[in-house]
DNA sequence: CGAGTGCTTGAGGGAAGTCAAGATTGGTGG
DNA sequence: CCACCAATCTTGACTTCCCTCAAGCACTCG
């Protein structure tokens, strides 16, 4: 593997905050969030003590092995974690997307570096504050231990992807998880059949970075992919999926 | 990557339970598994939902897609997850020693396979019951979101293996990983300078299951480690670490 | 319009996979 | 106790998939 080039460093978490506070009851993932398990009054506890950030693409949020001070939940755009080996090699080991949370309780330090895939929003709890809540509000906690519960589920899909499955499989999983979480205008999911247009949230490079690859097979496998019809190279960032059943069965599984 | 034989299918739950009540007091991981948390006069709770369960090596706790009956605590050996592709690709998505958490709350069905590595003694509580405790005792919730959380990290260090590393730091990782959590006679971690001999939990094929590699490219990465000096083969099960800085280098990291 | 950035495509090489013998080990029964 | 067999592990020769290196192409933006 060719190490990475130096990334961009953006904003560390102190400068981009913004301390406008939150209104819970407008909140776009008001009810998916960890939060939605909260009775509405003490919604009030969280509008509280959190506040809104706006992170721009690039921007990082923490570096490998820093201090946590805070953790969030996405509200809008794509967060990503990623691993560096000292040579430079890079893997992402997670994506945060609306309503996931990012950061890590009851820890010291991050093992992860965080970084804004898009432009992104989150509602930004002090880290002591967000632990003060799990203690406070069993049922809040008892909701993260489902949704970790559920990553850890996903880690391991992962980890059968990154270990076991070829080029071709790895890019056709990834477009499919991505048109499967994809939502219908009304936020409902899509119907199987239904051809989904996908914008893409990551570069080829960071594509590569997530599946254990390097860019130039991910672009490889694209072309291959639209060569045999199963998707369509709207641009370089939009790729329209005719029939998911067609790229579900390239993904392997 | 060809697929793997099929496998013995060993015992399901019903057939290998026992029904002993556990002595929790004599409990080998009465200490640091999810139940210290409980105050004494509650671990009678414990005992009286959770019965003690012997597995032999190879028996199959639950297959992928098993509807969940039972959460358990490992008691002694090693039990291992795994994921399969439709055409035989394995790969082992993680593995649960003394102590750890096998099954999963909260959900219908398991996403894999759960196989004794090794002979295993378990702590097993039905699902339901488990439930109930989460429910009626905070701490013990708190308790296991905890050690979930520490799972999560170490399932990001893994896919950073998979996706990343090289065959040889691969396994060298792999034996790090050994070589650390064994325990001194008496109980206590092992100084970072002693010679350690780990015995493997697995064979070379699961080795190869859980790093993403085929059993011969495991086989040769031992040869070249063997002839490096970085490790001495007692017998083809034994392994010793003369030094374990050298080998934690070759793990890249 | 030229520079910059990100994406695609091609040619060649290398790390790991596949296929195929052997070598060890461990268990069983004569 | 030792011979035999099956299972596991090691080693070798060859192949393949993906990585590396290197152009060339397509946008965007000053």
């Amino acid at each position: 593997m060719r190490p990475h080039p130096d990334q961009n460093t953006g904003l560390r978490p102190a400068d981009s905050k913004a301390n406008d506070p939150i209104a819970c009851d407008s909140c776009p993932v008001r009810e998916i969030s960890v939060c939605a398990m909260l009775p509405r009054e003490q919604r009030k506890i969280i509008a509280n003590r959190s506040h809104n950030r706006k992170a721009n693409k690039g921007d990082v949020l923490a570096l490998e092995g820093d201090r946590v001070t805070h953790v969030a939940s996405v509200t809008s755009g794509v967060v990503k974690m990623t691993k560096t080996l000292s040579d430079g090699r890079q893997q992402i080991v997670g994506l945060a997307f609306a309503s996931d949370v990012v950061g890590r309780p009851f820890a010291d330090d991050t093992a992860v570096r965080i970084e804004a895939a898009t432009d992104a929003t989150l509602c930004s709890f002090e880290k002591s504050h967000f632990e003060q809540l799990l203690r406070e509000h069993p049922a809040f906690e008892s909701l993260l231990l489902k949704v970790k519960l559920d990553e850890l589920d996903a880690a391991k899909d992962w980890m059968l992807l990154l270990g076991r499955k070829s080029a071709l499989e790895k890019v056709a999983s990834f477009l499919a998880m991505l048109a499967d979480r994809q939502l219908a205008p009304d936020g409902t999911r899509m119907p199987k059949a239904a051809a989904v247009t996908v914008e893409l949230p990551l570069s080829r490079a960071e594509i590569a970075d997530y599946l254990g690859l390097t860019l130039e097979t991910v672009s490889r496998q694209f072309s291959k992919l639209k060569d045999a019809g199963v998707i369509v190279l709207d641009d370089g960032r939009a790729v329209t999926v005719p029939d998911r059943q067609k790229l579900a069965a390239l993904a392997g599984n």
